[in-house]
Order: C-alpha cells, then sequence, then structure tokens
DNA sequence: ACTTACAAACAATCAAGCCTGTTTTTGCAA
DNA sequence: TTGCAAAAACAGGCTTGATTGTTTGTAAGT
C-alpha cells in the first residue's frame, strides 16, 4: 500500500529491466521454444514496453545471446558452490551424476536444443556463446578433478567418464522430447551410475543408499 | 540430347518431384536450418516451382514432417540391412558402435536437433515423428539383441549399454555445435568403445584392430 | 541542461497460404 | 485407334499477417 519507490538510480533501474527482460526469454525460450520467442511476447512477459526493450538489446539476436550468456552465468556459480561444498563433504560419484542431471534437465539443456541450431548456422551467435560454454566446462572439470585427486583415479580417464557422462546426459534429456518414459531415464541414469561408481574406488565409489533400492519401488 | 522422356507416368511424375523436394528439405534443414529452410528455398532447391511444392505439400509442417519421416524410413533399411550383415558376420561390438556414430553424425543427429524443439512445443507436429521414431529404435533394438544372443549377456543389461550408447552419441554430436575438437571426439569414442566391449565377452568383445593401436597415430 | 530510461507508433520485409491459370496424363466412349 | 472431358501435375501471382528494426516523443534521473 503505502509503497511510495521513489528514486531508483538510474543504474539500478536499468539492471532491473534488463534482468526482467533476460528472464522472460529463458522463460519464452523454454515454454514456447526460441521459433516463438518474439520480441513483443518478452517485452509482454517482462511486463515492459517494446520500446523498453529495444533500448536495452537493440536487436532480437542481442537479447538472446544476453540471455543464454546470464543462465550460464548463473549455473556456473551454481556448479561452483556445489564443487565446493563437494569437495568439503567428500561426497560420491552418484552424487555428481545426480547433480548434473538435476542442473541439465531443469532447462538448461531444453534452453540449450533451442538456440543450439541457430548456433549451428549462425557464426556470430555462436561466437557470443562460445566463451561463457567454455566457462561452464571449466566449472565441471574442477569438480570432477576434485573426484579424482580423491580416489587416486587417472586424471585422463576421469576426464572420460565426466565427458562420457555429461553427453549421456544431453542425450537422454534430447530423447525425452520423443519419449517421456519416466521409468525409462530413472533406469537409465541408475544404470549409468552403476558404471560410474565402479570407476572410482573406497568412499566416493561407494553410493549410501545403494541406487539400486530404487529399483525396488 | 536425342533425349525426349515422352508420357512419364502421373505416378511417376509424383513420385519424383516429392521425392526431389523430400530431399532438398533435408538438405536445406541440414545445411541452413529449420528456420531458414522456406518453402521458396525448399521449391528452389528441389528446382521446382512453388506451387508444385504446394500441390504436393499443402503446408509448409506437412513437407517437413513428410521429409522427415522419410528420412528416418531410409536410415531404417539401412539399419536392417547392416542388422542382417552383422549378424551373419558375427561382428564385434566395436562395429556396432562405429556404425551407429556414423549413422548419426552423418546429418541424422544434426537434422533431428533441428526440429526436436519444434516437436517439443507443437504437437501434432511431433505426432506424426514419434511412430518413425519407434521403428528407427525396433531397428536398433533388433542389433543389440541379436549381440546379447551370441554373446550370452543379460538381455536387460545390453538393452542398457545399448540406450547409454545411443544417448552418448546424441551427447557427442550436441557438442560438437560449440566445441570443435576432432581428437576429443575420437577420443571420447575409443574411450566407449572400450568400455562396451568389457561388457561382452568372447569374439564380440575382442576387437580386431584394437582400438588402443590409433591412439598411437 | 543533458543524458538515460521508457513508451508507442511506423515502415519495410517476407513467408505462408490461397487462388487462378496452364500443361500433361488418364479414362472412356465413339 | 482416336477424340475428348476430367483429373492430376505444375506455374506463378496476390493477400494477409506477423515480426523486426527504426524513429519520434515523453518521463525520470544526473
Amino acid at each position: 500500500m503505502g509503497r511510495t519507490p521513489r528514486r531508483r538510480s538510474q543504474k539500478e533501474r536499468s539492471a532491473e529491466t534488463s534482468s526482467r527482460l533476460m528472464a522472460a526469454t529463458i522463460d519464452l525460450l523454454h515454454d514456447r521454444g526460441i521459433t516463438r520467442a518474439t520480441t513483443p511476447d518478452i517485452a509482454r512477459a517482462a511486463g515492459v514496453s517494446r520500446g523498453a526493450l529495444t533500448h536495452h538489446f537493440p536487436t532480437r539476436e542481442t537479447i538472446i545471446t544476453a540471455s543464454i550468456a546470464n543462465m550460464l552465468h548463473l549455473v556456473n556459480e551454481d556448479m561452483r558452490r556445489f564443487g565446493r561444498e563437494f569437495a568439503e563433504s567428500g561426497g560420491s560419484s552418484d552424487e555428481i551424476v545426480d547433480y548434473l542431471w538435476k542442473v541439465m534437465s531443469d532447462r538448461l539443456f531444453y534452453v540449450t536444443m533451442e538456440y543450439l541450431p541457430e548456433a549451428r548456422h549462425n557464426d556470430e551467435f555462436k561466437a557470443q556463446l562460445v566463451p561463457v560454454v567454455r566457462e561452464f566446462h571449466a566449472g565441471l572439470d574442477a569438480i570432477w578433478t576434485e573426484l579424482a585427486a580423491r580416489t587416486g583415479a587417472d586424471p585422463e580417464h576421469t576426464r572420460n567418464v565426466m565427458n562420457a557422462t555429461m553427453c549421456c546426459i544431453r542425450g537422454m534429456i534430447a530423447q525425452t522430447v520423443l519419449r517421456q518414459d519416466q521409468d525409462y531415464y530413472d533406469g537409465l541414469l541408475r544404470f549409468w551410475k552403476d558404471q560410474v561408481r565402479q570407476q572410482f574406488p573406497g568412499k566416493a565409489g561407494e553410493a549410501k543408499g545403494k541406487s539400486r533400492k530404487r529399483a525396488a519401488l
């Protein structure tokens, strides 16, 4: 009621509308797809005028690449947080796989699938994203390197396991589009965790809850 | 010169132009992406008028789904051929993985990545494709089931290996969009084949050329 | 005063679907 | 076999609608 938000600085106003626009862009990318995410739609979803959008992002491509980069930065932050906690708590390989599945299937890779085709055919678009994607992979690498160091596993072998894991997760999520079958994905992820676990001896390799148990449910 | 192709039957004419249009559609989907594959472009690439296109395919969505279904049918045929040859020759798991990588990375999954976003947001579009995709997976299943029967491996375990393999390949190809690094993919595929080989004892599991050798090249 | 943030109307482009002709093939009857 | 009408294959123009980038105008902050 008595709310009178007088005098926000321009920097604040700008940052907030930009954030809202980028969030709305990701929402639309995920919910309606990149081809249906028009600039009027984005502005409407963000609750601002299209004029405001064009002020902050001169072209459609600009707001899309900025939104994706922003999303990846946020994911990177969360991943580094997980990396620290994982290193401190000395978690198992299962936890890594579960975490990555959660991160990737919670919009990240669905949004990625929306823009990958554009990246494949638009070099400038792609060039905007390659650096942040690299940053993402650096964060990944840190987590698995920690696991390798702790378990004494071969670093190169660990990297292969990491990359195969990421590829499996990508492929699974891609498959969800045309095949909806939760049991299938649960089972496959469980299988994969079993495989990964065998690569890391000792504590990091032994699962606490034993993922097989879930099969009995 | 003296070529006078008089009186092709209507069925022939229709079949040929349809084929050319569908082939051109897949070409454009792969080369320029689904958003850039406009009906004028498709007609031009096929060497027919736009009127001919609309005659055979009333809407853009129609020609795209038909083209994809057609592509999948062709792939299915080749896969069944491979399956027969594989069963007769008693090949190794390496051969399966190599074959699947070849099939998927030779346009199939790149084209798939083009239309997956549309399938995710357009139920009718998706409904047109689910049956042929199922057919594709049935062909896959036949190959691996044969391998399992021959090696005496557990069928369910084999199915997990198959699905993980397909997911891994999908994920790798998706990654190629933003990361071009042939050595990386060669190495990862080699790693994967090593892993799969260990799941199948005996002849089917032992590679002839030993994929490690390629690492020395 | 001057710059930045925002609003909204405007113009140009372009693709999809439709519709109207034209040519080729086919089925049928004289 | 030939003549002819109907149907299918093909060609191309037209209309509508939507979207993008631009531009002009206004309010808020520096």
